[in-house]
DNA sequence: GACCAGGCACATC
DNA sequence: GATGTGCATGGT
């Protein structure tokens, strides 16, 4: 018999999963997300917030918007040049401009150009394909599966990761995989929930929850955490 | 002026 | 499999 990890302890006083929607959502309230208007938006908005500030994605967006770029016909006729210009302030804009352009000829290439083509694919072909388009990793497929094509998965991101890490569901540092599949497991399968959920745990985040914590006010701040 | 943000690919050990 | 590095703007 192996000893009981000190962690487990802690894990196991620890409300379950809902309970912490429950507490994120009494104090934020329904988040209504992706931030964007189509679905064609909110999978150019998922590439362009790749460890990036929402603030200057949005100024990316409205760019591209500005410059009547934020379609399918107007992105495959800009060049990667002048994309990479318009995108400027979300960063990486060479780097991103690549993986917009790598997305739609994926799209062009699999679907026929059309994102509702694309839709009635499976979640798992889908997110097979999605990562094998360079530039698009775990959170950017299932962001782009769930919020722009519907699909029942569960995005991780940083902060969910750091926040449950915080407050011992998972060692630190636990894998993308890894706290996925605990959330699909022990959540009811609505992608409604897995939408709202992770919108409260990026709100959570943004505000109390960065690299380095500012736990007052937290919706969490009562549970038991990490203090390192 | 340092630190950080809703990642990802690639190199190296 | 884990760990390190480049990519880059803009807010705190």
């Amino acid at each position: 018999m192996r000893a009981t990890p000190k962690r487990s302890r802690e894990a196991d006083r620890n409300p379950p999963l809902l309970e912490i929607y429950r507490l994120m959502f009494n104090r934020f309230g329904h988040r209504d997300w992706w931030p964007g208007d189509t679905p064609l938006e909110i999978i150019i908005g998922a590439i362009l917030t790749q460890n990036t500030a929402w603030k200057n994605v949005e100024k990316a967006i409205r760019n591209l918007k500005e410059a009547k770029r934020l379609s399918l016909k107007g992105l495959r006729e800009v060049s990667e040049r002048e994309l990479a210009d318009v995108i400027r302030p979300s960063g990486y804009f060479n780097q991103k401009a690549k993986k917009i352009k790598a997305f739609l000829a994926f799209l062009d290439d699999r679907y026929g150009g059309s994102i509702t083509k694309m839709k009635r694919a499976s979640l798992e072909k889908l997110r097979t394909e999605l990562l094998e388009v360079n530039g698009i990793g775990p959170e950017t497929a299932d962001s782009i599966l769930l919020y722009a094509l519907d699909k029942k998965v569960f995005v991780v991101d940083a902060y969910t990761r750091r926040i449950f890490a915080r407050h011992f569901y998972f060692d630190p540092n636990p894998g993308y995989h890894e706290v996925q599949a605990r959330f699909e497991r022990e959540l009811p399968a609505d992608a409604e929930l897995f939408n709202d959920f992770h919108a409260q745990i990026v709100a959570t985040g943004n505000r109390y929850c960065r690299r380095r914590p500012r736990c007052e006010g937290c919706p969490l701040e009562h549970l038991p955490h990490r203090t390192d």
